[in-house]
DNA sequence: AACTATTTATAACA
DNA sequence: TTGTTATAAATAGTT
């Protein structure tokens, strides 16, 4: 911009290259931080030479901050739909898993109360074609669960944020459920044995 | 920069202000823009107006990309170690699930196989107390592994899909055992009985 | 790094 | 916002 005009693409000469990469860096960072002074505005820059090497900038905060803020800021309209597709899915696998326990806590009162002691053979047998299911479920919801962690993980940090603030509170639901005493509705162990049945 | 210098500090006049950010947030994206052809460089920017509203510039491939070469350059080697030992974590989880899963599998063999058609009761007592380790052993395995989860979730993209990925291969391997049919190793089933022997 | 001759960017104004 | 213009800044080529 002086002493002649240069066109503006890559510059062949390396030497050239890497000077002007160091004064125009410098130049707009510069920039960067009167931009943010003078008009109350947050910048991030990251500028990666040819090379790989980083420079970067973040006027308020740190850089951290800044991309969490954009990632909010870029996702939130866009895929809002996607993000509460996938805290519905969420919800469904949870209210599965507390299903699970459920049953399991009821299968296992059943067992260890009036059961074991009285039960006959056939009583007996039943009740291992349950465990069979029970079992089977729980591998299947562990899995989900897993599978649906993963897929949670291969998203946006926003969103994933938000997915496990909604896990703890179930999951503390779940924990809650797990230490009430009494069966209010005792559940229809017979029906799924269905499934097993030979 | 013209028609009489500016102090580097805050334009209060709100109308200045706005007519200021808009210019000169058009002449730093040029100037980046400038940069990365001049120089072959690959840079990011996000700025966000004093009212929060975003404006950013790649000017190589996707703000996505750039933020992703932008946590591999800067957590690269400090969080090396954290990477590490969270990865030794999940690994340690992954094994406790195993295990538990194994000891369900020998369970449910021990009980429909020689067991249960010639159990006596006292059989199926030790059974009872076994039937409640297990399922407090799933109980716990799973909420371990949504803790687990949980942490991860609270890092950066980049470590949690590495985590995310030994995941995925332990839940291969996983699957393979379930399908295992010959087992080995009886392992000691009345070892545990103890913590519930009144 | 420093030094200029120029090109750019932009503050004030419309 | 956009355009104009006088002036401040940035910087290409050189030392």
């Amino acid at each position: 911009m002086a002493r002649g005009k240069i066109q503006m693409k890559r510059i062949e000469n390396p030497v050239h290259r890497q000077v002007t990469f160091c004064k125009r860096r410098a130049g707009l960072l510069k920039k960067a931080k009167e931009l943010s002074v003078l008009c109350d505005a947050e910048i991030g820059i990251f500028i990666f030479s040819a090379h790989g090497k980083l420079y970067e900038l973040a006027t308020k905060g740190t850089m951290q901050g800044l991309i969490e803020k954009y990632m909010k800021s870029s996702c939130g309209s866009q895929d809002d739909q996607a993000k509460e597709a996938q805290l519905l899915d969420t919800k469904e696998e949870i209210n599965m898993l507390k299903h699970e326990i459920e049953l399991l806590q009821k299968g296992l009162r059943y067992m260890l109360g009036g059961g074991a002691g009285t039960m006959t053979l056939d009583e007996l047998h039943i009740f291992e074609k349950h465990l069979e299911i029970w079992i089977y479920n729980i591998r299947s919801a562990k899995m989900e669960i897993m599978f649906q962690e993963i897929q949670l993980l291969k998203n946006k940090e926003g969103i994933l944020k938000a997915a496990n603030n909604y896990l703890q509170e179930m999951i503390d639901d779940q924990t809650g459920i797990t230490n009430i005493a009494p069966m209010i509705n005792p559940y229809p162990l017979t029906t799924q044995n269905e499934i097993f049945q030979t």
